[in-house]
RNA sequence: GACUCAUUGGUCAAGUGGUUAAGACGCCACCCUCUCACGGUGGAAUCAGGGGUUCGACUCCCCUAUGGGUUACCA
């Protein structure tokens, strides 16, 4: 067989060649020694979830850590699931979250020289290497339609092997020159299959940096590279642009493990390099008792565009998901508490290989440090960054009160013990609402030993030694004085001791107050709040509730 | 079904043949305290099961179970 024909038959119109692109149009990087490339390659669904982010994070650390480059491709080879605009969802999206690409696709155009980095755009490049495996006999066109595949794998089934186009059944395996000539002739379409070495029983090792050796079979299928529209599939479009990019190190999910013996196949039959691998475990999600992938479908509240809409802040997010990326990373964070994310270590060697499961109550405590770190000035503006975006309602509220929001953003957060009430801005707009007429309402009531009367005659003394002027301590001296004289102890401690001589104490009769200027049972120190809010508020709420 | 990866408390996990099996989140109790937070102290809670190998196994091997993944001209 003349393979080199073939090829020529296949391709009369691709003149350039493998060494082409190798050598002149995609030279090796000039980068300094150890530096890693990577690449985040999604494809333009127009969904972005946490795992994604997850891994793009591992890829962003690896280049910039080393001095390498982060790029982005998109792989579009797929036309029936783009989705128009999904591209800058997925760059506005990891920006946000502090991920930037250093090459590739752009919202204004691509930059770098490896390109095209849509795949859509580079079917030359894999036409050309796929006549060179033509011409070296490691690929051959097939003509086979897919209802014959279906059959194919009936066939199979039904004799109990493993389906698939390979070995015997792979019917266009060895077809003639005139044999491919005349399908031609009929103009019948057709892929490129790769013609594997391999066999069932065969196995290989390959060393992966998350997970170290592993031992895998041998790939022994005839796989697709190039559909019939000249596009590649993945596995053939991974190993081109890989290599081409001069991608170092390929992150991607442990989904692909299985395919990785395609790759490796591949790989060896071009005479290219394997890239280091790194699977990343699936970051799972809870089900019904079950651990379970995150999915697009199922799991919207783990779209990137959830948290965003509840206001997390990017950093908070790149913490938690280093926590879970890293397992040092948390006790790095401890030692070096105000130390700038990227100058911990990420190592892949430290990255776990099950799937974790995504935890809430954890990023929110997460964000409560972080958040503490940020000045309240830089809150109120991430604030009202996000009510502009998803919170369109709330945005001229705080945009006219800027002062009052940053004093109630900063209540308690002095100190050596500060407050960590913020989380992120959903809740924080809930924490402050009360300041607002308009948000204002009384949500909880009052101890359980106190009635309406007896608050409303607790108030009415309150208001009576009000003076916007005393200090804190002034303040809370005339609380104690009120409870004193309306027979609450003075002091929870004496209360406790004595608890039938009195009908509270004075922790009761300042919750009243609380909930009449506040209208939450629980809320930081009061004076403070009354401070910002101004007397005539404070008096006006209190009278309020009094008379209705 | 076949192939494959995984399995330490509720969750994230340290651990690489000899440990009282770290730590964090969450939970509970107590302390601090006008409430809530913060902070402090303490507590409950883990090696999926069964066989080996070994003087000794969370650590190595095998089987089983459970969960994930792949099995496409999707990625």
């Amino acid at each position: 067989m003349d393979y080199k024909k073939l090829a020529e038959l296949l391709y009369p119109n691709i003149t350039k060649t493998i060494e082409y692109y190798e050598n002149e149009a995609y030279p090796k990087r000039k980068l300094p020694e150890g530096a890693k490339v990577t690449r985040l390659a999604p494809s333009p669904t127009g969904f972005i979830h946490l795992g994604n982010l997850y891994g793009a994070f591992v890829d962003e650390r690896l280049a910039h850590q080393s001095g390498g480059v982060f790029l982005l491709r998109i792989e579009d080879t797929d036309e029936k699931r783009k989705v128009e605009g999904s591209v800058e969802t997925i760059i506005t999206s990891l920006e946000f979250f502090g991920l930037k690409f250093d090459e590739g696709a752009g919202i204004e155009g691509e930059t770098g020289d490896y390109g095209p980095y849509f795949q859509s755009n580079r079917a030359e490049i894999y036409q050309c290497c796929a006549k060179y495996l033509v011409e070296i006999g490691r690929a051959y066109p097939c003509f086979c339609t897919e209802e014959e595949l279906e059959e194919l794998r009936k066939e199979q089934a039904k004799e109990n092997v493993n389906t698939g186009y390979y070995g015997k059944w792979a019917r266009d395996r060895n077809l003639s020159l005139e044999e491919v000539q005349q399908h031609l002739n009929n103009n019948e379409e057709f892929v490129i299959r790769f013609r594997s070495e391999g066999t069932e029983e065969g196995t290989f090792e390959i060393y992966d940096a998350i997970r170290g050796r592993l031992s895998n079979p041998v790939n022994y299928q005839d796989i697709v590279m190039l559909k019939t529209n000249g596009i590649p599939t993945y596995h053939f479009a991974h190993v081109v642009d890989d290599h081409l990019m001069g991608i170092t190190h390929v992150v991607r999910g442990e989904e692909w493990l299985s395919t990785l013996p395609i790759h490796y196949e591949i790989f060896k039959a071009i005479g290219w390099e394997t890239p280091v691998y790194c699977h990343t475990a699936h970051l799972m999600k809870m089900d019904d008792g079950a651990k379970r992938k995150l999915s697009k479908r199922k799991d919207p509240e783990l779209g990137l565009g959830y948290y965003r809409e509840l206001g997390y802040h990017p950093k908070a997010v790149r913490e938690y998901l280093l926590t879970i990326l890293n397992s040092n990373f948390e006790e790095w964070r401890m030692k070096n508490p105000d130390s700038p994310i990227d100058d911990f270590q990420f190592t892949l060697g430290k990255m776990s290989n099950s799937g974790a499961l995504f935890d809430l109550d954890k990023l929110n405590n997460i964000c409560k440090d972080v958040l503490l770190k940020i000045p309240a000035v830089e809150i109120y503006e991430f604030l009202l960054n996000w009510a502009n975006e998803y919170k369109k309602e709330a945005a001229g509220m705080l945009y006219s009160n800027k002062d009052e929001v940053i004093k109630l953003l900063s209540v308690g957060r002095e100190g050596k013990n500060p407050r960590k009430d913020l989380m992120y801005c959903e809740q924080i707009l809930d924490f402050i609402s009360y300041y607002f007429d308009e948000y204002f309402n009384i949500v909880d009531g009052y101890p359980e030993n106190i009635n309406d009367e007896e608050a409303k005659k607790l108030l009415q003394a309150y208001l009576k030694t009000y003076d916007h002027s005393d200090d804190q301590s002034q303040w809370f001296e005339k609380i104690r004085v009120i409870a004193s004289e309306n027979g609450y102890a003075a002091k929870p401690k004496d209360y406790k001791k004595n608890p039938d001589m009195y009908k509270g104490h004075v922790g009761d009769v300042s919750t009243v107050i609380r909930i009449a200027i506040i209208g939450r049972a629980s809320s930081p120190d009061v004076w403070e709040l009354q401070q910002i809010m101004g007397e005539e508020k404070v008096r006006r709420r209190i009278e309020n509730l009094i008379n209705n």
